[in-house]
DNA sequence: GACGTACCCTGCGGGC
DNA sequence: TGCCCGCAGGGTACGT
């Protein structure tokens, strides 16, 4: 599942061998791949071609290529399972081909939108003069955002009538945390999910941020590494973070803290993971 | 406006 | 062996 790292780490992988190519083509082969491009496949495929691509750029688990001389950019997210691959052209199609772009140039490697689960997608959308695609202007900065304002954050935090796991989730209040960096960020700073935000102090919810930063970078760090090649890459399998998880998907395994066995609890149509012991609920929750 | 929840989708794994 | 169901989960539409 692709978190902000991981998107960080096919953002670097376009830099390298996507941008400044040109479009040759683009071939739509699922509709629900474009479903966010309104117009439509065949407007997405004849407004691609020609254009040549300037630096990608990131905000939390969104992605998008400017396109040179317009105003626009195309926009990708890749949902739960979606891929983002240069593959050279005579290699088999992949069995969830979603998109193919193809340049017009000699390098021989093609741009492809992979997933099986059809949750991600690409789009072209008008860039408003901050150079941010206008349909993602709501979603906040990301904690690895230089601008990223830890104050404000907090002041929003305690004006919210909500649950900890919940505001983390939402992204227009902070973007690029999954479930998974949730829990973990969690665990590490032992709080319950279910824990009010307006009974947040303003050291708790530093402590929280170094947190989440600590396992974002930690992530950025393995994962970044991997992915030097022809290959821009990220697999929802490969799991190249699992091993260094202390939270997420460990239930019934001992805490690294205490070695109470770790919980699992249904939440909101997923699951949250946690220790029984150093993450206490909130007194109103169970 | 703020908040909570159902739904979209496909493949895998467990139970029967 | 094969079928069915639950689960995974980000973002959004919609209901309260």
């Amino acid at each position: 599942m692709p978190e902000l790292p991981e998107v960080e780490v096919v953002r670097r992988g376009l830099a390298r061998w996507v941008a400044r190519r040109t479009v040759a083509d683009a071939e739509v082969l699922h509709p629900r791949a474009v479903r966010r491009h309104i117009a439509g496949g065949d407007d997405f495929a004849h407004r691609l071609k020609g254009q040549r691509i300037g630096e990608p750029s990131r905000r939390g688990k969104y992605l998008w290529l400017p396109l040179e001389t317009t105003h626009t950019s195309v926009l990708a997210h890749l949902g739960m399972s979606g891929q983002l691959l240069v593959q050279p052209h005579d290699a088999p199609d992949e069995k969830h081909l979603r998109i193919r772009v193809r340049f017009d140039d000699d390098l021989g490697t093609e741009l492809r939108f992979v997933d099986q689960r059809t949750f991600g997608g690409l789009s072209l959308h008008h860039t408003t003069p901050d150079g941010l695609p206008d349909v993602i202007a709501h979603i906040a900065r990301d904690p690895l955002d230089p601008l990223f304002d830890d104050d404000a954050f907090h002041d929003a935090l305690r004006r919210r009538r909500t649950t900890i796991k919940r505001a983390l989730l939402d992204q227009s209040l902070i973007s690029g945390v999954g479930n998974i960096y949730a829990d973990e960020a969690l665990w590490r700073a032992r709080l319950h999910y279910e824990r009010p935000t307006g009974t947040f102090t303003r050291p708790r919810t530093t402590e929280l941020l170094g947190h989440i930063r600590d396992v974002m970078n930690a992530a950025l760090s393995v994962g970044g590494t991997s992915f030097d090649s022809l290959y821009v890459n990220v697999n929802g399998e490969s799991g190249y973070f699992d091993r260094s998880l202390d939270a997420y998907g460990r239930e019934g395994l001992p805490c690294r803290r205490c070695a109470t066995p770790m919980r699992r609890r249904p939440w909101m149509n997923r699951s949250s993971y946690f220790c029984p012991r150093c993450q206490r609920p909130p007194r109103s929750a169970s």
